[in-house]
DNA sequence: AATTATTATCGTAATATTGCAATATTAATT
DNA sequence: AATTAATATTGCAATATTACGATAATAATT
């Protein structure tokens, strides 16, 4: 046990909750916004705005890609890490999708 | 370690977290997308529809709940759970506000 | 009051996550 | 080629999550 059966759901179900996951941690909330809230794309401090540790920084940053949130592209010796808009784009529609179809309902009101 | 450390972070990064960890996990997902679907308020049988135990279906419930992402209100014997729109909204506004802002950048095009 | 149906809790094993120090890697600079 | 700067990886300890069998709790039904 411990692991989750991804295989009896489906796709869309997984990646929606592969990425849900991903944002499901304040550190890795922050290290987005800081991201949204910076004009360029030299990204390499996010070390001194986030009061955690580089290697911890770095994992988020690589759980955040994994997931399809954010892309990374080598640039000289630091790295340009962005918001993949298509990831965002993405759960803002299924969740706009949820809450037009909650409108048409009166449960538990 | 291998604790959170949540007292780094806002009170709203906490707690956009905190929905969407709840959301990170496919069971949940399906029981979201289920009780989206279903028109009545009897959600007993998620246990049917969704193939895993009861005891896991209740923790995901009790997840669900404790992020605010469902309601639950007893109804007999059977507990009506229903998604609490509030939440959903919430998170909806989130992300349309993050692409928003993505809109007016070309980073990393 | 016994039975049945529905949901929750407990206990526990397997696995995953979080966080960091130490170290490695990579690329620019001197 | 040595140094510096930026980021990634490794290894590891602490904690959290996932899943389920067994059992308890609650409320309707017989």
């Amino acid at each position: 046990m411990g692991a989750t059966k991804t295989d009896h759901f489906t796709d869309k179900q997984n990646n929606i909750a592969l990425m849900a996951k991903a944002i499901g941690h304040p550190a890795r909330v922050a290290i987005l916004e800081y991201l949204m809230k910076v004009d360029t794309c030299i990204c390499g401090d996010i070390v001194n705005e986030i009061p955690l540790a580089q290697p911890t920084i770095s994992q988020h940053l690589k759980e955040l890609k994994n997931a399809g949130i954010i892309k990374g592209s080598v640039e000289g010796n630091s790295i340009c890490y962005c918001i993949d808009d298509a990831a965002i784009a993405k759960l803002q529609k299924y969740f706009s999708n949820i809450s037009l179809k909650l409108d048409k309902k009166n449960c538990c009101s």
